[in-house]
RNA sequence: GCCGGUGUAGCUCAGGGGUAGAGCAGCUGAUUCGUAAUCAGCAGGUCGCGGGUUCGAAUCCCAUCGCCGGCUCCA
């Protein structure tokens, strides 16, 4: 979300008291045209405020305009803040005589966390429970830089149990050129978002017809698949992964085995029943690599076993979650399941990160990406009960952050049902968080599966688990990437890398060797002969974002040569063939992400 | 799934009760051109789908589907 660039703390608490009087504003303007209306909460955020309203009638965009309208009457008459404090019994007295049920509701909370007193704010007939801070009067509220943006529904406490609230979205900032430039920013990610450039780029496509959330890969869709493919299985294979390849149906069973259909069947399709026997489309590959490891009787030797697949794998979603190719029912996860001896498992973590590590940096998503370490919080059912292994887990998992310095955020709720998670989380051009890469120190499967190993000893011992992606779900890294570069992808992963744009049909001759020559490299490379001009040929492959354009008139014919532009430099240079040739390929083999086989800044 | 918005040609959009329009893309022809749109012509839509109101619906109403933003959820 927009951040000003250089924005001091005492700014930024400043800006943040400004946008949260601008959220009682709202509501005081609210409450004048809808006296019913009942409050919720109204905090500062990112770009602005909102405020949660209960209303029989939710609000529509029609009614901002009034709104918006009262507010800056409200304001020019110059109300001031005050702030007076009351107990606890009295508060809520006050409120409940009010109507306000959902304040009465906080006030009740803050009562409960040993609170004596709680604070309101006064603005002009309005009142609001809140701790504030806020600015003295509404003359210091900037309101050239302010708008109310959207409306959208909420549920009170983002509990979807309890009654949706109408929230009314608006944007707030110190100057109205602050407030064009996020305006004029949101339009910059409206460009850039995966969704738009993968139909511009024509990389993808969803169909009503096949479903939606079911995303199809065009030729050049894949050809960036199957680069992140190649990449990401050589690499695996380098570091002592066993890539294996596992059904995506299984019986209803193993899954009962897992837990799986205890704790994860909201996210799983219904049964298909064959024969008598249910069997469910996978939504997680681990059931199917641990039976690959139970299959034969293992020693502490041949640990850690690393079991890699990019496997297809479907879970349910409501439709209303469903976004492009980030989130998705069908999709293809680089998985990995290392077994491995209990006293190993931070080795093994080690090396996990060290490889997402790797794959980020090799990706250019390094500076975007930041880690989380999601646990359990205080929703039991959603999780294995077993709390001394989810303590010894998740104390691992702290300690092996601390050692590697990661720096992760500590967001409880967010583990998997089975184990305490690593997230390599980024945001959307449209500043929603996901995650990337996800890694897990699994306490439950090995022992619902009884998975042993033999130890030095002669014993039985159980395994411990880590699931790992490396790469992430394909479908979501690739809009990742397309949204970060805007489409202009690294070379190794664009669908065309090289273009040859010949001027007249007498060099197309010329034209069709110098394609030859590059593709017998590997490169991927197009030929434009169409009887147009070179103006627009150029147009067009910039448009396409190709990495180089290589030109080819009757002197590059005669010379052997070719005039090369470099899509990041927008520069161009005259070199021959061969050298320009073992140039790109020497970039695309490295992965490089700098083009600089011609046109060189 | 819930709340709000939206759906007109492949794409971007105009039109808002009297049975459809532009630019680009496409096709045909001419142009052979040195780094971001050569010119001309042609073709293209039961206005998301289904009901209703009306003499008449792309336009108004209802329902439904898709898409967008948010909530919830999540790789």
């Amino acid at each position: 979300m927009y951040q000003h660039p250089t924005m001091d703390p005492q700014t930024q608490e400043r800006l943040s008291t400004i946008r949260h009087s601008f959220s009682h504003l709202l509501a005081a303007a609210v409450q004048q045209m809808r006296p019913e209306a009942k409050l919720g909460i109204g905090p500062a955020i990112d770009d602005g405020f909102y405020y949660d309203f209960l209303v029989d009638q939710p609000f529509s965009l029609a009614d901002l305009k009034e709104i918006e309208k009262r507010m800056r009457k409200l304001a020019g008459r110059k109300l001031a803040f005050s702030q007076s404090s009351m107990g606890m019994a009295e508060a809520k007295a006050l409120l409940a005589g009010q109507g306000e049920a959902l304040k009465v509701e906080l006030v009740e909370d803050l009562a409960s966390q040993g609170e004596t007193e709680v604070s309101f704010y006064q603005l002009g007939d309005f009142s609001d429970l809140c701790k504030g801070p806020h600015v003295a009067g509404t003359q210091e509220l900037p309101l050239k830089a302010f708008k109310l943006d959207r409306v959208a529904g909420a549920y009170w406490r983002g509990d979807e149990k309890r009654p949706m609230l109408s929230r009314i979205y608006g944007l707030a900032f110190l100057t109205p050129e602050d407030l064009a430039a996020h305006i004029e920013q949101r339009e910059e990610a409206e460009r850039r978002d995966h969704r738009k450039l993968g139909k511009e780029m024509d990389l993808f496509v969803i169909s009503p017809d096949v479903g939606k959330g079911l995303p199809m890969f065009t030729d050049k869709g894949t050809t960036i698949r199957r680069a992140l493919e190649r990449f990401i299985v050589d690499e695996e294979l380098k570091r002592g992964y066993l890539h294996v390849q596992t059904p995506i149906l299984g019986r209803k069973h193993l899954y009962e085995i897992s837990g799986h259909w205890e704790h994860y069947q909201d996210s799983m399709y219904p049964p298909i029943n064959v024969d008598g026997e249910d069997y469910v489309l996978r939504p997680m590959t681990c059931p199917h690599h641990f039976m690959l490891y139970a299959a034969r009787p293992r020693s502490y030797r041949e640990l850690p076993v690393r079991y890699a697949e990019i496997s297809p794998m479907y879970r349910k979603e409501r439709s209303g979650e469903l976004t492009g190719l980030i989130r998705v029912m069908g999709f293809h996860l680089a998985d990995a399941h290392i077994f491995c001896k209990p006293e190993d498992v931070k080795p093994v973590f080690r090396e996990v990160v060290d490889l997402i590590g790797f794959v980020m940096e090799t990706l250019g998503l390094a500076e975007r990406c930041w880690y989380r370490l999601s646990l359990r919080d205080d929703h039991k059912e959603k999780y294995i009960d077993a709390p001394e292994s989810w303590a010894r887990a998740e104390k691992d998992m702290r300690e092996i952050c601390e050692e590697l310095k990661l720096d992760a955020q500590v967001e409880p709720g967010h583990a998997a049902f089975y184990g305490p998670k690593l997230d390599v989380q980024m945001a959307t051009v449209g500043g929603r968080e996901e995650t990337l890469f996800t890694n897990q120190i699994d306490i439950a499967l090995a022992q619902r599966f009884h998975l042993e190993y033999i130890a030095e000893d002669g014993s039985r011992r159980m395994p411990w688990v880590v699931h790992r992606s490396s790469i992430g779900c394909l479908e979501r890294t690739i809009a990742f990437l397309v949204e970060h570069y805007a489409g202009a992808l690294p070379l190794w992963m664009m669908p065309v890398q090289v273009k040859v744009l010949p001027i007249t049909d007498e060099q197309a001759p010329y034209a069709a060797q110098v394609k030859a020559q590059l593709e017998a490299l590997g490169l991927r490379v197009e030929l434009d002969d169409r009887k147009e001009t070179l103006n627009r040929k150029v147009r067009e492959a910039k448009m396409q974002k190709i990495p180089y354009l290589c030109v080819v008139g009757s002197r590059e014919a005669l010379e052997g040569t070719v005039t090369a532009t470099n899509r990041d430099t927008d520069r161009k240079s005259t070199l021959p063939l061969d050298q320009f040739a073992a140039a790109v390929l020497k970039e695309h083999a490295a992965r490089s992400r700098v083009l600089a086989a011609a046109g060189a800044a």
